[in-house]
DNA sequence: ATGCATGAGAA
DNA sequence: TCTCATGCATA
């Protein structure tokens, strides 16, 4: 016990990144509708690898009945499709798209998009035929293979059509209007210079007036792997009305991203979508997908301020035809073979006391050496990657949720950031360490250069006191 | 909504 | 080995 209260890091020097700012975004419920949601099956969509546009790289001819056998349905949704492009997809439900709303459509849906969403969703559920999800386990019992196959479509598909392939650069020319408008789109810049080696040979070349290859904000991010989100200050607004001009400009301001988050939010919801349909979206829109992770952590405002800016684009783009737009789920059908072969780390859940005493070195040094890593490891009795893992996430976090988005003081938050008072005493609980105020869950504490004002607008309005006191 | 994990790129 | 973007899995 007292052995363990001798930290290996007690020369270290640095401090504490996070006790940022309380979990607003935790306090906002997922859906708002009482807890309903939707939710996506496991790995059923969630690998945006796999998301393929056909009629975008491939120039064929939608031949949506062909692509799967079901039933079809009712409805019609192909006079919006001549509206809408030909990037769009071949406007047909696919059954096999529905999973995620088994049962689950929310409320809001069912009033708000009575003549939306045609036909009811549900209708074709039964008909669904679930992909075989098989999950295999190593040897060690700590790795899962999953394997998933959606049915495949059985013919006029052409062979190649289904890569397991990142995201795949060919989507974009695939956007005529969005180059064509010129006006609100902020560019989806990036032509991954990897994409000759990860996308397939069979998707043609971005065409020459697509989308400018602009990189964000200069920053030489790691972008080879995602469309880079580049802004355009020429931005007129859409048919929705729904940017302004200083939404548009390179560097959207804190404000504006809160602003549009919320917006954002509030429209999905409203429109019935769930987190993971807009991620899907994207996807079908643009050719990179998002997870529902991904989206929930745009409208809390929990990623970076490069991020936010990067996606905010493409979700501005969403928000706009899914305002606009007749049929909205056109933006979600499904046209892909997911399959999915990867080996994954079964997660680490780390005990109350665990986490507590993980906090309490982190309180101590965030960024500890490897010998520090070992020491921890050893004295917690976890794996040396977990414990690396687990620092590299705290770090992650504390800049995410400290520093939304204020990039400048970012860099030096680390230097500049006394731990709050509770903390600095950094006692450590159970077997030495404790946190008095944590319990597994860690509270954050609010840096000066937070902004509660700004946060609290997107809180329902019951919360805002509640945090702010 | 969030914890743990992955992987690319950078230092 | 880190940061960063991102996502699977789960609370």
């Amino acid at each position: 016990m007292s052995e363990r209260s001798q930290s290996p890091l007690s020369d270290c020097n640095s401090r504490p990144d996070d006790f940022s700012r309380p979990m607003y975004a935790q306090a906002l419920s997922q859906e708002a509708f009482g807890g309903t949601s939707l939710q996506i099956p496991h790995g059923v969509l969630q690998h945006h690898s796999l998301l393929f546009n056909k009629t975008a790289y491939n120039g064929l001819p939608p031949t949506p009945q062909t692509f799967f056998q079901f039933p079809p349905v009712g409805g019609d949704y192909r006079a919006s499709d001549l509206q809408t492009g030909d990037f769009r997809q071949p406007k047909h439900w696919y059954p096999i798209a529905a999973p995620e709303y088994t049962g689950q459509v929310p409320r809001v849906a069912v009033t708000t998009q009575a003549t939306n969403l045609s036909p009811p969703i549900a209708e074709g559920r039964d008909q669904i035929k679930m992909p075989d999800i098989k999950i295999e386990k190593d040897v060690n019992d700590e790795y899962e293979v999953k394997i998933q196959q959606y049915p495949t479509p059985s013919s006029a598909v052409p062979h190649g059509v289904y890569y397991s392939t990142p995201w795949n650069p060919s989507f974009w020319p695939g956007l005529p209007h969005i180059t064509a408008e010129s006006s609100n789109i902020q560019n989806l810049n990036s032509i991954p210079s990897t994409s000759s080696s990860t996308s397939p040979s069979l998707s043609p070349s971005p065409p020459s007036n697509g989308l400018p290859g602009i990189t964000f904000n200069g920053s030489a991010s790691q972008g080879a792997q995602a469309p880079q989100a580049q802004t355009q200050s020429n931005g007129s607004s859409s048919a929705s009305g729904g940017c302004s001009d200083s939404e548009e400009e390179e560097n959207p301001s804190t404000e504006e991203l809160e602003q549009f988050a919320k917006e954002l939010k509030h429209t999905r919801i409203t429109l019935g979508f769930t987190q993971a349909d807009v991620g899907m979206a994207l996807g079908n829109l643009y050719g990179k997908m998002f997870s529902q992770t991904t989206i929930c952590r745009f409208e809390a405002l929990q990623l970076s301020f490069k991020n936010m800016c990067k996606l905010k684009p493409l979700l501005r783009r969403w928000l706009n035809e899914a305002e606009t737009s007749d049929n909205p789920q056109d933006m979600y059908k499904i046209e892909r073979v997911f399959v999915d072969t990867r080996k994954r780390k079964r997660r680490t859940s780390l005990e109350g006391s665990v986490r507590t005493a993980l906090e309490s070195y982190f309180v101590k040094c965030p960024k500890p050496n490897t010998q520090d890593i070992t020491h921890i490891a050893d004295d917690l009795c976890l794996e040396r990657d977990v414990v690396r893992v687990w620092f590299c996430n705290r770090r992650q976090k504390g800049k995410r949720l400290a520093l939304p988005f204020d990039e400048e003081c970012e860099e030096q938050y680390y230097e500049q950031s006394p731990p709050p008072p509770h903390m600095t005493q950094s006692p450590l609980p159970g077997q030495g360490y404790h946190l008095s105020s944590h319990t597994g869950a860690p509270t954050f504490y609010m840096p000066p250069l937070q902004r509660p004002e700004v946060f609290k607008q997107a809180l329902h309005p019951g919360l805002v006191g509640h945090l702010t006191s």
